[in-house]
DNA sequence: GTCTATAGAAAGATAGAC
DNA sequence: GTCTATCTTTCTATAGAC
């Protein structure tokens, strides 16, 4: 309780929770000390709480604002018409903005269980909020006799498991880029669906 | 270095290993203190070290065994002949033994980074050696024209991350049974692959 | 806004009694 | 083989100087 957010500067808060994210990600929460961020940042550790509140709180904010911004994101993105170019501007979008934030996405997805329950309940529907995105195009898709989904909840979740994976062994600069990635596994994306 | 592997107890050697394997996947490594894992099993913290020389070792081998066990349960699955029943084979095997041991995955998965740089390379060996034989099927495949596959290794990548991604959802007595969620999947699978 | 200093709790691991 | 007791280190978080 250290301090209330944007009450102090606009510069060292930044670099507090970006020096989080990468430590986070790297270690994982519980293995990450806050001495290590405050080295990381250039202060001593009490400085750390100028800017948040507590470890559970910096955590917690880094993944609420991943996640805000990937619905928000997915907002602005133009979708066509249609559920086959809705599909496949979902997909594009999905691998698209996830491998620009590495890092975000391997917390959002690693460390669930680290959060309290009330903020796991936050991050949960937020979550959530962003997969009915994609059910909904299937089931647009499949009410239109366009797919052939038996399950639209396992479709759903079958499809982010392998798109997020692409995080998973994608590296910048390697043997695929970064488009023909998209490609790729849009149309097995494509196929899966019976489209 | 308390001990060698065998040389005590019987009984409290593998209840130490369930109750860190419970631990470690519902709380996260770093975040499991030996305190917890001696009171799980009903001893004295200084105890776990008759069973393991450290927190670290306790982690590897749960991994080792857990790989080496998927190895070779792979090698005694009955196959089938020909690509498209390999890898139907693979997909329902994948999906069966992974719900069997949700706890493990989970560790697996998750906890790579926990590792040391010695005990991680033992392990990423292990799971090469698994995603090779699914590779091996989908190359096999593309060869017989059976597949249309732009990319063996990615697909590979692509369609692990789908049937692991189950352990995420699926609950046991849950909408769907555990067969059908095998088809479901191996149908997506299955056209995914362009067979 | 950042520092030093430290309180207070808890961690991993070990020693030695029984 | 398990216990109690403890060493040593490290942690989160706070207090107060500047």
């Amino acid at each position: 309780m250290a301090r209330k957010t944007g009450s102090h500067s606009e510069i060292t808060g930044p670099l507090v929770r970006k020096a989080a994210q990468r430590l986070f990600a790297r270690k994982g929460f519980a293995a990450v000390t806050m001495r290590e961020i405050a080295a990381e940042v250039g202060v001593q550790a009490g400085a750390l709480y100028l800017y948040t509140p507590d470890k559970q709180t910096l955590l917690f904010e880094l993944m609420r604002t991943h996640m805000q911004e990937v619905l928000a994101a997915w907002e602005r993105e133009p979708k066509g018409e249609g559920p086959l170019k809705r599909l496949e501007a979902f997909c594009r979008f999905h691998i698209r903005f996830h491998l620009e934030r590495p890092d975000d996405v391997f917390i959002a997805y690693m460390e669930l269980r680290s959060l309290t329950p009330e903020n796991f309940a936050v991050i949960e529907k937020l979550r959530h909020e962003y997969e009915d995105h994609l059910e909904a195009i299937l089931a647009a898709g499949q009410a239109d006799g366009i797919f052939r989904i038996p399950d639209t909840r396992l479709a759903t979740m079958a499809i982010i498991a392998m798109l997020t994976g692409v995080n998973t062994w994608f590296r910048e600069g390697g043997r695929l880029s970064r488009e023909r990635v998209e490609r790729i596994y849009w149309n097995m994306v494509r196929r899966a669906v019976g489209a």
